[in-house]
DNA sequence: ACGGCCTATGTGACCGGTCACATGCATCCC
DNA sequence: GGGATGCATGTGACCGGTCACATAGGCCGT
């Protein structure tokens, strides 16, 4: 291991003694002031075509590359976008940033990730002030839980952001990009009672108000179809949560025959509760997640669930994001509509 | 002490939308130089303290916020962290990177992702390029895998760098922290040997060298305990793969009793293998994974399974790599060591 | 031929911090 | 008592980009 004595005095003496080029060096090599370098930076097109080679050339000899921090500070807002989600583990977070990531990375765009704790407000206080900085650059909010939503409501206005949300979110003025999760709930429940079963239960994850998303969607069919509602059973997100969600889902019913687990996650815990209950999947009860995780259809049994676009929906939040930031208007977006994956854990009634 | 403000800048801040208080604005209000400021903003005893406790009341009054850009132009490298990972969805490095975000928060400091694609070379130089940048600040590479090891190897040495290794990982002259996967693996290799298993396979993840961490420590227990070492099955990182390696495994050796996994994806696929097969787990074959993922608990059969502290070692990156950044000594760190989860899917053999 | 206009390019200020150095004043030691 | 020392603080340059505006030609119309 080494470690040196001053790296910070070192980076300063390293720039100028030209070891990192800045503009103007390219512009002394090129013949040209930093002022057309910057032009041939930013591709405008008020340089000539001439102008330009020799720019091009000298900033490939030199091994040029622009500097983001004096771009940020001089543009008054950075290049990039920062990522605002309450979790980095759980699949749909995890999916939407890669959309998000892979996206920007195209772009040559940098970006940030801050996680808000969903614990105190305090934390979404802090996390409006830092991305309320100008370096944050546009801010893409994962809004599909409560302190999401907080972060976006509280976020200055004069900051660009847009959010991924749940479909029923409330208007707070900003783009807000969902994937149509409660039409999706409604097939997968729809699937259910197509199968023959009389109702469908549902365990749900914190996400969801009680008017959106998978909760409305699950909703909707059984209204339809003239089945009875039964209770929502409420859970974590942790899969140690879902178990016990199973198990009192079964003590609160235990003629219970099919239910729509809130993700993967939660068919997960909630298959084995029904396991350790001594039910049989899908003999006894039929279960649907939601999300298709990988691996969802190695299970035993492979998992019924809903494949969710989440990589998409990160992509076309960094487009609008970066349309923000520009001032550019929305582009259009067409986002994979879920779609219900049929496998092994959803069967007719006995 | 009069401060001077250019029309032309309160203009672009009205634009912005709201007047957003630079280090000069403060220090006008606090009847102070904007070094001054600077000296309260960065900790240094050389302010008296009715001086600070002045300074600290403007900064409240305004609501004033260090803007990250500047304060990286001026210091020559941003006060930050970009990680370099391959894969954000893979447990591991979800995980690795959770830690690090978590401590980072902690010091207000920022957070870059930037994922290096596995595929060719010359991302390894985008990535390089990107995290050259004096705004990436410091970096921490993920290296358990090729594609991060060449980052790790390709980036310049001004640039402050530690990385997140496999244990046997090439010296590169970087910090390079790991955890003990080779003892955890020869752990749980000795458990299935301890149960009665005449041998244990194993089914290795991409990332592993030959003579480096899991694989290494699978191969050590065998040779410790005179068991034979069966032929190594390779297998890529999705659950896809793990089931053609499992379905591979049992047409290579119909005998196999014992299964030690690249982790637990791996283990999930290679299970259904197994299942598919007809072979009861951990009836007919035991079979052991690595990493405990959230959930593994709740399979049917729960997963015997290695835990790793992925997120102290993100924390521990995050601390080499501040230390790094700012040429202070290493700290010394302590990692929680892997540990073996016994759980339900080893048994003695039938 | 000359003013007007457009294009290509240059000049200097500016963004908001930090750095290096200067200054004012109190303390201290011989 | 005076110079050396030390502390608290101020001054101006600087980081590397961008912005606003100036300027030098070329082409045009009258």
């Amino acid at each position: 291991m080494i470690v040196t004595s001053s790296p910070r005095r070192e980076a300063r003496a390293a720039a100028r003694g030209g070891a990192v080029p800045s503009i103007r060096d390219v512009a002394a090599a090129a013949g040209v002031s930093h002022q057309t370098v910057s032009r041939v930076l930013n591709d405008s097109p008020r340089v000539s075509s001439a102008t330009r080679a020799a720019v091009l050339a000298a900033i490939d000899r030199l091994g040029f590359r622009p500097n983001r921090a004096a771009r940020a500070l001089g543009l008054g807002r950075a290049h990039g976008v920062t990522v605002v989600m309450s979790d980095t583990m759980l699949y749909g977070y995890a999916s939407t940033l890669q959309g998000i990531e892979e996206a920007a990375r195209v772009e040559g765009m940098a970006v940030g990730v801050r996680v808000v704790e969903s614990d105190g407000p305090g934390d979404v206080k802090q996390t409006v002030d830092y991305v309320s900085d100008p370096s944050a650059g546009a801010v893409v909010v994962i809004a599909f839980d409560p302190s999401g939503a907080a972060v976006l409501e509280a976020l200055p206005p004069h900051v660009p952001a847009v959010a991924a949300t749940e479909p029923a979110a409330p208007d707070t003025g900003r783009v807000a990009i969902a994937l149509d999760e409660r039409g999706a709930a409604a097939d997968a429940t729809r699937h259910l009672l197509g199968l023959g079963h009389r109702t469908v239960h549902h365990v749900a994850i914190p996400s969801e108000g009680r008017s959106g998303g998978r909760h409305a969607g699950w909703h909707d069919a059984l209204r339809q179809a003239g089945a009875p509602v039964p209770e929502v059973i409420d859970c974590g997100w942790d899969v140690a949560g879902a178990y016990e969600a199973g198990r009192r889902l079964l003590a609160g019913d235990p003629e219970v025959t099919a239910v729509l687990c809130g993700n993967d996650d939660i068919a997960q815990g909630v298959r084995r509760a029904l396991y350790d209950a001594g039910r049989d999947v899908p003999g006894d009860v039929s279960i649907v997640g939601f999300d298709d995780i990988p691996g969802s259809a190695y299970w035993t049994p492979a998992l019924t669930t809903v494949r969710m676009d989440f990589a998409g929906l990160g992509k076309a939040c960094f487009r609008a994001a970066v349309a923000e930031l520009l001032g550019r208007p929305q582009p259009t977006l067409t986002l994979t509509p879920p779609r219900l994956i049929i496998r092994e854990s959803t069967a007719p009634p006995r």
